[in-house]
DNA sequence: GTGCTCATATTGTGATCACATATTTGCGCG
DNA sequence: CGCGCAAATATGTGATCACAATATGAGCAC
């Protein structure tokens, strides 16, 4: 039951003919489902994602499903493989580690040169989102979290107008998402330590070093140390997840 | 004559029904082409696009020109207006100050983590392609020069495995060339140092530092000094297009 | 002449169909 | 019972059609 696009209701309305109006295009919506659910973690790795099997759980034709998910792959959330199947890419300790550094390159970056166009009225929108953030995490609400830890860090990097970095931190969001999720999952204690406050206090000083610092270590902390042992956990799992199919198969046979 | 896809026989072969296997998909190659046509200049600015023109001009259906059209928007080579039509996104000057800004970000640090992974016959290829820029630009071909320019970057970033800056430097590159072009084209002596030896003898010397300053200075020379007075110049040439289009409209009535 | 209104054409979006490939299932032989 | 091989199903890709919305241009009032 864990499958995205379960329900049957789909998206809200159907006209049977013509287009859609009421806020965006059909193709946008299911887009934002499915990036949704991606960045939630609601799919599985490894799980191939079929066009007409999305439109039927979403109740719309293959046409809208085919444009989501081609933006999805465009921007790395998605990967065709050979097969012309769909998947969530498998995560590697390379492409992890790869992954994190982009982020801390661009995300410092980002924060230094949003810096100066942070007003007070941001400055006080922030401040909220790290209190909902505190929030969900007390409440262990993962999906929730995420979302808002996310809301935080483009709230400070979408400060500074005309940014060309905020699209490619997304993308990098979107490909890291599934995986951290999962690894904050397994976690028991899921204990991150708020280097928002850390953010926060560099910000409300105009301390760019300081805001730098913030930002690595809050992408770092509590992420990076636990990478290679899931990985490896991910692997194993899938490992046996096959194990099982394959004996699954040979029974009823 | 500038337009893109006027050529009568389109992509190779098409057959009536069914799929392409030759190589890749319709829609790749579309992709491709519209992608090459945009990274050398050849739509200008402002120009918006129709999917059924340019399934036309290509010789194949509306399908795979609406994919490799959403693709190229998602990856900010194109832009989605509000009317739903598609064009080549106007530069200002913000936003080439702050491509520009990200590209020296992004890449500087691609280069140096790339370095080590830079070996003999690496080096020779890198050799070889600024040979081929050094031809392009003494026979002032343009399009070559800006096509072996980004080869010659990318082949340096591409040489760490795995990386995931690669792919956003790509958009970088995407979103800036249409307008690089048309500024080397204005300019009369097109003269550009060439930071390539440097970054070259950076390279050999395994010297991280020297090779961050000679690819900032590589994306920075020639280029960010001309930024502000031709993209004033592009506005002058739009309102004057917009005027003599009104007068045009104006005499036929 | 200028501005407005309405008819026509163009265009994007979504649905459906046709076909080739990939995958799974079923069957027969060892 | 295990292992190929063929039929059957599932799936992606491309083409075409229908419809709504926007853009375009003609016609009319002032």
């Amino acid at each position: 039951m864990n499958s995205v696009a379960s329900h049957e209701g789909g998206l809200d309305d159907a006209a049977p003919g013509g287009q859609e109006r009421d806020g965006e295009t059909l193709a946008q919506k299911v887009f934002l489902q499915l990036r949704a659910d991606i960045l939630a973690g609601r799919i599985a790795p490894g799980k191939s994602l079929t066009i007409r099997g999305l439109a039927e759980g979403l109740g719309v034709s293959a046409m809208p499903v085919r444009e989501a998910l081609r933006r999805l792959i465009s921007e790395r959330a998605l990967e065709l493989q050979d097969n012309r199947r769909v998947r969530i890419p498998p995560m590697s300790i390379e492409r992890f580690e790869e992954l994190l550094h982009a982020r801390v390159t661009l995300e410092t970056e980002a924060a230094e040169r949003a810096l100066p166009y942070i007003d007070k009225e941001r400055l006080a929108q922030l401040k909220q989102i790290d209190r909902a953030v505190e929030e969900a995490s007390g409440r262990k609400d993962l999906d929730r979290w995420m979302e808002l830890n996310f809301r935080f860090h483009s709230c400070i990097y979408e400060a500074r107008p005309h940014s060309a970095l905020v699209p490619l931190i997304e993308s990098l969001w979107l490909q890291i998402a599934p995986f951290m999720r999962r690894a904050l999952m397994e976690i028991e204690g899921h204990y991150v330590e708020d280097r928002h406050v850390e953010a926060l206090a560099a910000i409300e000083a105009r301390n760019r070093m300081g805001l730098r610092i913030a930002i690595e270590a809050d992408i770092r902390d509590g992420i990076s140390h636990i990478g290679n042992q899931l990985i490896e956990s991910d692997t194993r799992k899938s490992l046996v997840a096959n194990n099982l199919a394959r004996r699954r198969i040979t029974q009823a046979s």
